[in-house]
DNA sequence: TTTTTGGTTCACAACAAAAAGAACCAATTT
DNA sequence: AAATTGGTTCTTTTTGTTGTGAACCAAAAA
C-alpha cells in the first residue's frame, strides 16, 4: 500500500472510531482524540499536536483529555526537563474490556433483581421472564470469571 | 413491604432503569417507558394509559413507540373487536443481551484488525497493545459461543 | 521582574435534540 | 353523514450540548 493512500485510510479509521465511541457516550471531540492516539503511528502527542492535527479549539482538547483521563481511556507521561504531558491511549484496555463487560453484566443483574423484588406476582409473564434473563445473564456473569482465569493462565 | 412504599420504590426504579437506557443511546420518554413496561405490575399499556402515567405529549409518546419497536425492545399484542394496541416488553432478551455483547465484540475485532492493518510498525508500543487487546477479545467472542450452548442445553 | 509556555476556566454563540401542541387522518360508532 | 377514537405528522418552542475565544493562572525562562 501507498504512504499516502495509508494516511488516508487511517485518517478514515479515526472518523470511525469517532463515530463508534460517540455512541458510547463520548463527546465528538474526545471520540476522535481516542481514534487518534489508537491508530496513528505517531504514539505520543502533546496538548498542542492535538489542538494542532485536529484543528479544535484549545478549551475543547483540554476539556476532552481530562474527560478521558477520568475514564481512564488515556494516560499521559511527562519527560525530565519538559513541562509538556505526552498522551497516549491506556495499555491494558484487554483486561479493561472483560471487566467493563462484566460490571455492567453486574449492575443489570441488581437492576432486574430490584424489579422482580417489587413485583406483586411473582408468576405474572414479566416476573418470570425477568427471572429468566436474570438466569441467563448470572450464569453468564459466573462463567466469565473462569474465562478471564483461563486466559490468564493461558498466556 | 407496604403497598404505597412498593409502588414509590417502582417509580423510583422506572427513573433509575431510564437514565441506564439513557446511557445505551434511547431517548429519556423512549427509556422510562422500558423503565415502566419493565417494572409495573400492570403488564400491558396502551397508548393512552401511557400518555397520562407518564404526563407527556401524544407525540412524544408516538414518536417513541415507533423508536422502541424497531430497536425490538418492546412489542403491541391487539385484542379482536378492539382497535388499542396494547404495549409490553419483549420476552426473549435473555438471548438479545447475549448476542448484542457478541455482536459488539465483534465488531470491535474488525476495527482493531484495520488498526493494526494500517500500523507501519508492528513491533510499535500501540500495534503490540493493540494485538494483545485483539487476542484477549478473539478469545472472548469464541468462547461465549461454547457458552450459549452451554446454557441452551441446561436449560 | 517580566515574558513565555502550557495549559485551564468561564461566558457565550451556534447548533442539535427533545417535547409540546395543533392539525390532521383513517377506522369505527352513532 | 357526523362524531368519536386512536393515533400520526408537522411546526414551533424549549432544553441541552458543543465548541469558541478571551481572560486568566502557575511554573519556568529570560
Amino acid at each position: 500500500m501507498e504512504e499516502s493512500e495509508r494516511l488516508r485510510k487511517q485518517k478514515e479509521l479515526i472518523e470511525y472510531i469517532g463515530i463508534q465511541h460517540q455512541r458510547e457516550g463520548y463527546q465528538p471531540v474526545a471520540a476522535r482524540i481516542v481514534g487518534l492516539l489508537m491508530v496513528m503511528d505517531k504514539e505520543e502527542y502533546t496538548f498542542e499536536e492535538i489542538v494542532e492535527e485536529m484543528q479544535i479549539s484549545k478549551s475543547a482538547v483540554s476539556m476532552a483529555l481530562k474527560n478521558l483521563e477520568i475514564r481512564g481511556m488515556i494516560e499521559y507521561v511527562t519527560y525530565p526537563g519538559d513541562r509538556k504531558r505526552y498522551f497516549r491511549f491506556v495499555s491494558n484496555r484487554a483486561d479493561g474490556i472483560f471487566n467493563e463487560i462484566q460490571d455492567k453484566l453486574k449492575q443489570n443483574l441488581e437492576t432486574i433483581r430490584q424489579i422482580i423484588e417489587l413485583k406483586k406476582d411473582p408468576a405474572s409473564r414479566n416476573a418470570v421472564f425477568l427471572k429468566n434473563i436474570y438466569k441467563g445473564m448470572e450464569f453468564f456473569a459466573r462463567k466469565m470469571d473462569d474465562l478471564k482465569r483461563e486466559y490468564n493462565s493461558q498466556q
